[in-house]
DNA sequence: CGCAAAATCACCCGTTCTGGTGACGCGAAA
DNA sequence: TTTCGCGTCACCAGAACGGGTGATTTTGCG
């Protein structure tokens, strides 16, 4: 373990010296303190909560440093499909009266974009989308988008 | 922010009981060092050298979980005949950490199907359905289910 | 030109989805 | 034994979606 050990070295002398400063901060503000009753649990809850601080900064900072360090590099296979550019299905697109416009609705709604971002994709109206989408499903026979893209790549109408 | 509440909530709470009873525990036998010449920086040190272990241990605590997020996928262009059975891309699905559950789920929304008739196909409550869909979305970076299929089509992990 | 199809937009209402939070049980691993 | 990952379930607020209805403007074509 400990794989970055010139960063650890670093940051745990800074710690040091931090808390051999508090400590003699404290040493020299005791005795203000001597004076009150129950100082010395005061005095110990000041170190306490100050350290616990202190520790939490150091524990934050050697993860830290270790998951930047924990960059793996993994092999993906990326599947890569030869020739077929994809034909689209003319004859039902027609079939099934699906005019241009609906067809962009439906390949953008394929792409996973939401009726609002649709609208201001194609610049037209939150309302004329959903119209489409309606006449959509309608034609598609389906009740939902998910539905509707489904059916839409089945027919071949989308890639 | 800050998605792992309950976790911190717990450690937090355990931490103040932690320090409570140390507390408890050093001012029992402080007696015994007051005794001794320059006691108070005997006291100090040990509270400081205890809160900072315990603070170490919160914030290593803290900063478990994110360690191996940091994953550099090197893509591997892979070619996939067209009409084979489909192979689903094991690899990428460890990677994002999609459980064999939210497989079933992910292929059910793929086919177009509701939460609800997800549910039903499934014999669990819609309300588990939305938490293993939620948890696709993380884990697919997708916002929406249309974007999230999408997604999953594109990385060879459904048809 | 004039018509029909297509495209545009609006409003309402109910449903579905999404995000956030919290909790419990179980089995495997540490 | 404790911890952890997974699966399960719940509740809520807000956003997105779907269905229905009606209306106006563009556009292609006879």
């Amino acid at each position: 373990m400990v794989p970055a050990a010139p960063l650890v070295k670093k940051t745990v002398l800074l710690y040091g010296i931090l808390g051999g400063v508090l400590i003699a901060a404290l040493k020299l503000v005791e005795y203000r303190f001597l004076v009150l009753e129950h100082s010395l649990e005061i005095y110990g809850g000041i170190v306490a909560l100050i350290f616990s601080a202190l520790g939490i900064w150091l524990g934050l900072k050697l993860t830290r440093t270790r998951t930047e360090v924990l960059i793996k590099e993994v092999p993906v296979e990326v599947p890569v499909r030869v020739g077929e550019p994809f034909r689209r299905n003319e004859a039902r697109l027609q079939q099934l009266g699906i005019t241009p416009r609906e067809l962009e609705i439906l390949e953008a709604m394929a792409a996973g974009f939401s009726n609002r971002e649709i609208a201001e994709r194609l610049f037209v109206s939150e309302n004329t989308v959903k119209t489409h989408a309606t006449r959509l499903f309608d034609k598609l026979s389906a009740r939902r988008r998910t539905h509707a893209v489904q059916v839409a790549k089945e027919a071949g109408l989308i890639p």
